[in-house]
DNA sequence: GGTGATCGTCGAACCGGTTCGGATAGTTCG
DNA sequence: CGAACTATCCGAACCGGTTCGACGATCACC
């Protein structure tokens, strides 16, 4: 049930028949009719492979996410949904990147054999040769995130370093002196993701212009991984009175942590952190943080490629976001206790 | 840069050079050397569209999700993750189906217009026109949940009412009398969703077993309505001593809600339900519940497309999961407070 | 009534692959 | 040395659309 048998049961050629379906050259208005009339009998749709071929356009961007670790935090995720329902609007599929063991081989796979028109990237590190490919190729793409040179470049990011730094002086405006960093893995920090990065740095700079006393923690994508860190914390050093987590997944744990150390969230331990909305909600008490807000990111990184896929020679965009911390329940003013003089 | 041009190049032609790609001829050592040096120097990568066209099939599988509401719960998002995940090992790509408001046109536009070689659906209602239609189409499709009349489908499926009612005999061996019921939006009950109602169902029956005075509640999926719906629970009812929730997005609201009104859990209040591991694992104290085992659906439902995929006519198979339920720290034997005998 | 513009439609080429039948060259065998 | 056979490769058709150039019919106009 292709074109051709459209054409020869409404007796019109195939042009014709393709002419009616796009309106890109006028048809009578009879025979429009007597096809559309086919149509709508046979159920007939256009085979979207080989309107793809004929146009050179497949109406379908990716999203490339190599696996940070075995399984998808709840971010990642978000992300997805977002960029999937903007997408939508401008008319656009989402070809999720398979993500095997070897990321050169989805990426290939997507851009090489041009199974889609744009590509949207997640999991940005400072150094991304990822990215630098593309550049090179000259291939559709917008980032979410930023590397350590994104001058130039498409791209939508959060500003961790920003971020983490008012997390710290909310917390030291608390009147909180000595305060841990939860990261993420270590292996991720290793491998240069920026959110670690950037926000490992804003939080040592601003707990450095506030006088802070700090130790940094790298930490496993999971509520076991974050128990044992806060048991490690408090062990390394008792005295310590909040943390800031880059680190959402592992939130339960150190809520749990805490509650079976016997400190009370946020009488006498403040937590706070870059966590989306959704997973901040969750905890309880309610986790006062920077929100990720992954649904404009989303939305945005979609605006911004669609806009690169229709004018191919626009001058590249970017956004760059500091959402304000949502003030909820996690923190509370530092209690002078009688361990901080002691142990410091 | 296609195949003609690496042909001109190599001096051979097109259909030589794509059957060195394929091997579905012999070809000789020599120029298959010689063609290989073209293809390697240009980084030639054949045409994934073009070569859907030929071979009638894409290669991709569609994930459709109708929006339940206006975000993605996280056991949506998990499924997601490890479809794809488990469509890569069998070199299929993933689209996500754009998840307008009319839930037609999108799948119109992946089933009818030929995007992809089969579908995953998700969120199945107990009658769900989509599957009809597919059925009617013979279209290739999984369902991951199950329908009413699931007899001679293709799916994998939990067993909603058994896994509620174990969370109900869990409760009982505990020995609480009192007991309510979490459920999805009263949106989704009202449009059939299988989960729902089958959860229900097994509650409902379970307690009558078992002779418990239950009360079931519908909840919105999120924390502010778990808070909302906890306080109508203990208003109703504040004898009542431990719930089962469905809804897992509403479980931190649900924690919350019963902090506040000084319900400790689980020492004078349990809780359980059907909630994936992950967030589970998340609450404190962490939830006794019947684990979703979203990774394990998501991989049988793409083993079973591409069993249907590579054998048209296969006898339709499916897999029922009844995973146990995970004995954590939110449930406790019931305490005989004075409350219950006045109350009942 | 002939000329030129306009409208509607057709045929063919093309997008970039795959695949089938046949042609050519080289080999084997009687 | 010719016939039969095999190993290789080529050319053309095809997948299902889109698009360009051209052609015939209709109409306005002088």
């Amino acid at each position: 049930m292709n074109i051709g048998e459209i054409a020869k049961r409404a007796g019109v050629s195939r042009s014709t028949v393709s002419y009616t379906l796009s309106g890109r050259r006028p048809v009578s208005e009879d025979t429009r009719q007597k096809i559309q009339r086919v149509i709508d009998e046979l159920g007939y749709q256009p085979n979207a492979t080989a309107r793809a071929l004929a146009n050179g356009r497949t109406n379908t961007i990716g999203l490339v996410f190599p696996p940070a670790g075995n399984h998808y935090t709840g971010m990642q995720l978000d992300f997805i949904g977002s960029v999937t329902e903007a997408a939508a609007v401008y008319d656009y599929d989402v070809l999720l990147s398979p993500s095997g063991a070897d990321r050169d081989r989805s990426f290939q796979r997507l851009m090489g054999e041009r199974r889609v028109d744009g590509a949207i990237l997640m999991e940005i590190r400072l150094r991304d040769d990822r990215l630098d490919h593309l550049t090179a190729a000259d291939f559709p793409a917008v980032a979410i995130g930023r590397t350590a040179h994104p001058a130039g470049g498409w791209w939508v990011g959060l500003d961790h370093t920003a971020l983490a730094a008012a997390c710290v002086h909310h917390l030291a405006d608390l009147g909180h002196r000595r305060v841990a960093l939860v990261n993420r893995p270590v292996q991720l920090l290793r491998a240069g993701y920026e959110s670690a990065h950037r926000g490992l740095d804003g939080f040592t700079k601003a707990a450095a212009d506030r006088g802070l006393t700090v130790r940094t923690y790298c930490c496993g994508d999971d509520a076991a991984s974050g128990l044992a860190c806060l048991e490690r914390i408090l062990h390394d050093d008792p005295a310590i009175t909040a943390l800031v987590t880059l680190n959402e997944a592992a939130l339960g744990g150190l809520y749990r942590g805490l509650a079976r150390a016997g400190r009370q969230v946020p009488h006498d331990f403040s937590v706070t952190g870059i966590v989306a909305n959704r997973w901040a909600e969750t905890v309880t008490p309610r986790l006062t943080a920077a929100d990720v807000p992954a649904e404009q990111m989303g939305r945005l990184a979609v605006e911004l490629l669609v806009e690169r896929l229709d004018h191919p020679d626009a001058p590249a965009r970017h956004h760059l976001l500091e959402p304000p911390i949502s003030l909820r329940a996690s923190t509370a003013p530092a209690v002078r206790t009688a361990a901080d003089p002691t142990n410091s």
